[in-house]
DNA sequence: CCAGCAGCCTGAAAGC
DNA sequence: TGCTTTCAGGCTGCTG
């Protein structure tokens, strides 16, 4: 499932193709999930950016074309229009080279269809709530120990239910709460968090989305680069997915529940309550 | 306002 | 073998 390494990774790769061009033709699903897409025919993008596990197209009409990849988003190019039977495709956008050049088409495919395209002025989320109210990026130097430990307590949900909710800090998911979690060995479900031990869990959070990144994204089965390519980040996953095999740090065999509707795995030992 | 939860989706894997 | 059930889960929107 795309988090944020995920998307900042598309994001990278998507910068230097997209920044400058102008979107000349546009279609869509018929889900209103992917119908905003047509709206940004004729707009010029003028930056790529991320908020969360949000990509942002800021245009340069005061516009921002939105896509959320959801569970099984993929974004890819191709030289020529989309092929009629692409039966997963979702939404494309057929980019005007500068002068000289052949144009190409951003292609959106998604399976489940869990994703979602926005249209909106630049800088009103109030239309997409789950942005409209993201908590601070990892690394915004705002985000101090003393912030996410005063989020965090502003609810007493489980500490995991919390993570995904995206307010104490945006675009932490399933596999990277887990991954954070097992390294700042702090137990899923625990409600409250003291300083010291919120202060470790930000740095978790911060250093698992990192690796992430560097490992240019987790692919369990759909998630793919704008290339094609698969990500190098499952290959040194900790917690998430190891459930019943042992724990990296004591070997103590990894236990798993369902916490917020989510499978959660963690090490009955170093994660103790 | 927050917490809790059904619903959205489909292919892969597991179960029978 | 082949059919059925379960599982994966980010986000929205509804209810209490």
């Amino acid at each position: 499932m795309p988090e944020l390494p995920e998307v900042e990774t598309l994001r990278r790769e998507l910068e230097p193709r997209l920044t400058g061009r102008t979107i000349v033709e546009s279609g869509s699903h018929w889900s209103t999930k992917f119908t905003p897409a047509v709206e940004a025919i004729d707009a010029t993008i003028a930056e790529v950016d991320r908020r969360g596990k949000f990509l942002l197209l800021r245009l340069v009409d005061q516009r921002e074309l939105i896509v959320h990849l959801g569970m099984t988003g993929t974004l890819s190019f191709r030289a020529a229009l989309p092929d009629p039977d692409d039966s997963y495709l979702r939404a494309w956008w057929r980019l005007a080279e500068s002068a000289d050049a052949e144009a190409e088409t951003l292609l959106f495919h998604d399976v489940r269809r869990f994703g979602r395209i926005r249209i909106v002025r630049t800088g009103d989320y109030t239309s997409i709530p789950t942005l409209h109210h993201a908590g601070p990026e990892p690394w915004d130097p705002a985000l101090t120990p003393k912030l996410f430990h005063e989020l965090i307590a502003k609810s007493r949900r489980a500490i995991k239910t919390q993570l995904l909710s995206q307010r104490p800090v945006a675009g932490v998911g399933n596999i990277y709460a887990d991954e954070a979690l097992w390294a700042a060995e702090i137990n899923p479900r625990v409600t409250r968090l003291g300083q010291a031990r919120a202060e470790r869990l930000l740095e978790e959070v911060r250093r698992a989305l990192e690796k992430g990144i560097d490992n240019g994204g987790t692919t369990l089965r759909d998630y793919r680069t704008v290339h094609g390519g698969i990500g190098g980040n499952q290959y040194s996953l900790a917690a998430y997915g190891r459930s019943g095999q042992p724990c990296l740090r004591c070997d103590t065999d990894l236990i798993s529940a369902v916490i917020d509707a989510r499978t959660t795995t963690w090490c009955p030992v170093c994660q103790r309550r």
